[in-house]
DNA sequence: GTTCGACTCGTACGGTGTTCGATTCCACTC
DNA sequence: GAGTGGAATCGAACACCGTACGAGTCGAAC
């Protein structure tokens, strides 16, 4: 899970897996790509802790350790596997539609992503993500904020801005999840059955109480998905009431050119 | 890392330590509450990772297994020890101060306490958060965004937007200073010792890579800072839209109370 | 036919969380 | 003071984990 540090010529260099020329792939058995899919296989169907180097050799038919002539460490093939799904989330081309439905449908689609593979949210922000998907990513991303009027940093500003909301947002819809599936319960099941423990917590705070004794009724799939809108709409607002303000006045606030470019050398 | 289920009576039952009785506590060796200090040293100190019940014990002075006494398994100390660090944020009274100023200050003082503590990230949302801190908290949210003109679920809508943001947009700078720490290098240094790696990922874009190139310049803190701010105002702007909004049309949008109640069962 | 690189894999090391049973210790009763 | 019972501690063991290492297999090139 973490940054290798090796001794290269003289100075200190940080690894990744986009950093190293891959072994080369003209072997009839054990495949990069193969062993990733299996990979994602895997954690998608058990989630992070059920992917072992041994539980994936015996589901790929070779021995565990046979895996780390194709790849370096764990690591390494989580970075791969991060890298793949950030493929998976669309952004429309902001010239085609407005900025707003580009960053809104991306909000969408990052959400989905992470349902479908809850194994990413504990990956993303540990994992170094500047592989070949996150890049592309990124650029479109920008061309939204972009098209949307944002310059400099504010650009950058405001696509990390998205994704903290969606990543955050979303953690807890994910492990309401795993633990609906872990328990084989539905979500108003699993609402229903939580209820006791959330009772005695909230003993001693009347009006918390009294709140949470409406929540034992709701549909909680759709009150998440307000849930989800609803802080989606907030910042777009925000974001927009920002467009605004700079456009009425022309210099920037938060983008002092003399002093700072920004901080993200990728999808962390 | 998981809930437990027991078969009590007939029915399932969620476990939690907040919904065990505690362990008399006359003894004069261990102690819950010692264990706990010890743990979060630990954590805070060295990570997730390094807490091992071994290491553990061997920092108290006592055997590993000594430990299970007083907690039933690593996933109760590690709620213990996620309550604690609830306790540690502030939520200025909203009757004192505007309602946003009560939710800017509190951003800020989770953030800080997550940069105090970056192992709480990654077990936000997989540890069940409702001891008595994160519920203290949670009432004194609700106070502010009630305070703010948010009913029904909105209240609870706006929180965990809120809270959903700060954790998202931390979770990038926190992996960021685990870095520093593991390197050594200070903000700057570690900037331009990554920019190599950067540079290599973004060749192909062009527009991507002249981007990055200016990056390498920049205070890295100061840009985080400015970023952290940014979104948060964005936020706080698109959440005072709303409440404008529905001042001049008094039936609120997304609470339709004949529906739906809130589905967070606690912080997760 | 030999050699050499690509590739596989069994074994081993030092770790992990947790169970279990044996043991120690102490406050209490008789 | 002897005895008892529960509280608390802990060593050993189990089934895992990531991965370093070295021996082994295989296919193609010479």
């Amino acid at each position: 899970m973490y940054y290798r540090i090796y001794a290269w010529s003289v100075k200190q260099h940080f690894s990744s897996v986009w950093t190293r020329e891959p072994r080369t792939a003209k072997s009839p058995g054990l495949d990069r790509a193969q062993i990733v899919r299996e990979a994602m296989a895997l954690l998608d169907a058990e989630g992070l802790d059920a992917l072992s180097m041994r539980r994936l050799g015996a589901r790929l038919g070779s021995g565990a350790t046979s895996i780390y002539w194709h790849v370096a460490n764990k690591d390494e093939l989580l970075e791969l596997a991060l890298d793949e799904v950030y493929g998976e989330l669309t952004v429309l081309d902001a010239r085609e539609t407005t900025w707003r439905d580009s960053a809104s449908s991306f909000a969408y689609s990052m959400r989905q992503m992470l349902f479908s593979h809850p194994w990413v949210i504990n990956l993303v922000g540990t994992v170094p993500g500047i592989g070949p998907n996150a890049i592309l990513l990124m650029t479109r991303l920008a061309a939204t904020f972009d098209h949307a009027g944002f310059r400099g940093l504010d650009q950058d500003y405001a696509a990390s801005t998205l994704m903290a909301y969606v990543a955050g947002i979303t953690m807890p819809e994910i492990s309401w999840r795993t633990m609906m599936g872990r328990t084989g319960l539905g979500s108003n099941e699993l609402n229903a059955a939580l209820h006791p423990l959330v009772e005695k917590a909230a003993a001693g705070h009347p009006e918390l109480a009294a709140r949470y004794a409406e929540f034992r009724e709701i549909d909680v799939e759709t009150t998440r998905a307000l849930n989800f809108e609803f802080g989606l709409t907030c910042l777009l607002d925000g974001l927009e009431a920002r467009l605004n303000r700079a456009a009425s006045a022309p210099a920037p606030a938060s983008a002092d050119p003399g002093a700072t470019p920004p901080p993200r050398p990728g999808l962390q």
